[in-house]
DNA sequence: CATTAATCGAGACGGTACGTCTTGTCTTGCA
DNA sequence: TGCAAGACAAGACGTACCGTCTCGATTAATG
């Protein structure tokens, strides 16, 4: 009587798990966040609700899968000065929050989250976390070329520089064509300032 | 085109809305966003369901009437310092968003407007626009005072200031006791300098 | 201080009285008994519905009074014969259930009577009772005129007569058009049989 | 056309068919037609409402089941006379009519019947019919007994027979208690009467 | 003629049932 | 054991009624 990894009677099919994650992010952009019930994605995915529930306790964490699933958002390559990585970083992060799928579903999901402590903790961890690591990476290359003399605020940083997109996307609703070059040029000129780097001739 | 040249009727009664909103902001903070129901708020306001249905098409509109009413954030008043401003503009900020009750409700909320253009508009129009207008109003004062040459990217600085303290709250979940201090620093700082206004000898 | 048959205020309006009745049964005869809506009846009758609660206390009453008004079944003129009585009168039995308005109304009726004792009573005095008067008397006819030695069983004549054609109609849904013929007849052999009556010799 | 070759999915649970039956009876004892509630009635049957609306699409369809399941009168067992057998059929009738639980259900249920086709089919086959049936039976014993020379209108005498026990029971309001043999020697002779004249018209 | 009291249309109010929908669990038969 | 299908208990949603209540505006009889 042990269940161990050895595994016991019929495997699970994989392409289940792939036509769940499929099916979920296809509804997301169609009804939305509120819209999508269980009964829509298997249907939608031709597998049957119980295969859902045996991956996934709750309707919640299955969207939570589906929206981070392989979402991580990569450090942009250095593109050799402060203000061209974060315009590259910007420009990634006004892409994944663009994509009318996750779009909405990602603040339905914070709502969620400020209600279930679990999923808060796994949100962290999955996302918030990998997310200022690379900030701080990008900040580092900044200060290992001299443009900034230390790290900023690191924190901080992190949430401004999201937390803006963030507003500016859900919440003033503008066009978020030019939004990162505005975004990097602000940042890059705050961040020089705050790291008490005598402002350059420019 | 006869709206109401004479009322005809048994007129509403004010304190049934009253009671609404004040039933929707408590049960807000003790079951949240998703577990808000429309009996319970019905019944914790002691009227008939009949009643919020006859002021609110949706519960979601309920909800959004109950978060956004009377919330508008008042313009701190004159510090006689652009930091002393940002500080206290910050602190109104968190103010509002670390109350438990609109805290998830509002990410929830946005979740909702993105898939609601209606409701997108209305909340644009009730929030959005005026926060907008007192964030200027602010920056004004720091142009008359000489300590900004000229006015910044309003729209920018807007989305930065009010979606940087939500990602803090909500996507960072850290503590907000020293945010504000910490923001206004950071975004006077970065105001200076994008305003190409030479730092001060201090 | 006294407050008797002296009316004081303004008096009832009559044509609200009929507004009401026409209105239920055009809308009996149009939505049946269930489907109608006391909503319904006064918008259709141009009046607000408190001028209705103002006469009746319950929609089954107004209904009741509805069905009742005027439905006094007369009894039918001497004919000369027991036959063309009983006849006769099965013509204005069948004529007055055949009405599509209070057809099916008059069945829930019925249900609403043996679950409400008060509503059970009054339609005992306004409707059963003159009802049985009438079948006595036009049987007393035919004892006068010798067709029957003495009067029958009248309560059980008085249920059989009027519950076969109830029973035809919207039990087994025949058509009544040939009705009245075939139950007088039959009625009219049974009454002389049992009456005591040596048959005639054809 | 994939009505049901082999079964799929879960199977229907009886016990719940059974719980319902027994609770709407039950109820209808109790609270009578239109006191009758779904969530009652699920209650009381300990099953979820959605099991009674997978059954029924209606309340009324439910109830309707509720009152004719397994209420098919039984033709009773030859008493050697035609006055005996319809003594013992009149018993039968007023036995079930006299059920307080589907007394006043039934006429309430003729007066939805009324105004709904559907269900009137379905009544007509699943009640009246066989009744109709049972009571040509039960002549035609009399006629091989040599109690009759030949079948009477049998239309006539079913409508007469249990339209009289309806009236009896929910128009005068009479106590039934002696009724099955008044009727029966009411039916008896007019049956012999009316069976020894040729039939008029036919 | 002004007062008074009940009427009128309109519609808000508390309460409650309806029928639909969704969630998460359970139970079939087949693979 | 996995899987598709679908029944199950629970309960929220938004609609529709009921019978009561409040409005402002009539409308007679009374003072």
């Amino acid at each position: 009587m042990e269940h161990n990894g050895q595994q016991v009677g019929r495997p699970r099919d994989s392409r289940v798990d792939e036509a769940i994650t499929a099916a979920v992010q296809k509804l997301l952009g169609e009804v939305g966040y509120a819209g999508l019930t269980v009964a829509a994605v298997a249907e939608r995915a031709g597998i049957g609700r119980a295969s859902i529930y045996r991956r996934y306790a709750t309707k919640h964490e299955m969207i939570f899968a589906a929206i981070v699933h392989g979402e991580v958002l990569e450090v942009p390559p250095d593109t050799g000065s402060l203000l061209g990585d974060l315009t590259a970083l910007a420009r990634v992060i006004v892409g994944h929050l663009s994509n009318p799928a996750a779009a909405g579903a990602l603040m339905s999901l914070l709502g969620e989250i400020a209600a279930d402590p679990a999923l808060a903790e796994r949100f962290t961890t999955t996302f918030v976390a990998p997310e200022r690591a690379g900030n701080a990476e990008l900040l580092e290359r900044a200060v290992r070329r001299g443009e900034m003399e230390r790290l900023p605020d690191i924190d901080l940083f992190h949430a401004m520089f999201g937390g803006t997109v963030l507003s500016w996307l859900f919440i003033s609703h503008h066009d978020p064509h030019d939004l990162p070059e505005r975004l990097a040029r602000f940042a890059c000129a705050a961040l020089r300032s705050t790291a008490h780097q005598p402002l350059p001739s420019n």
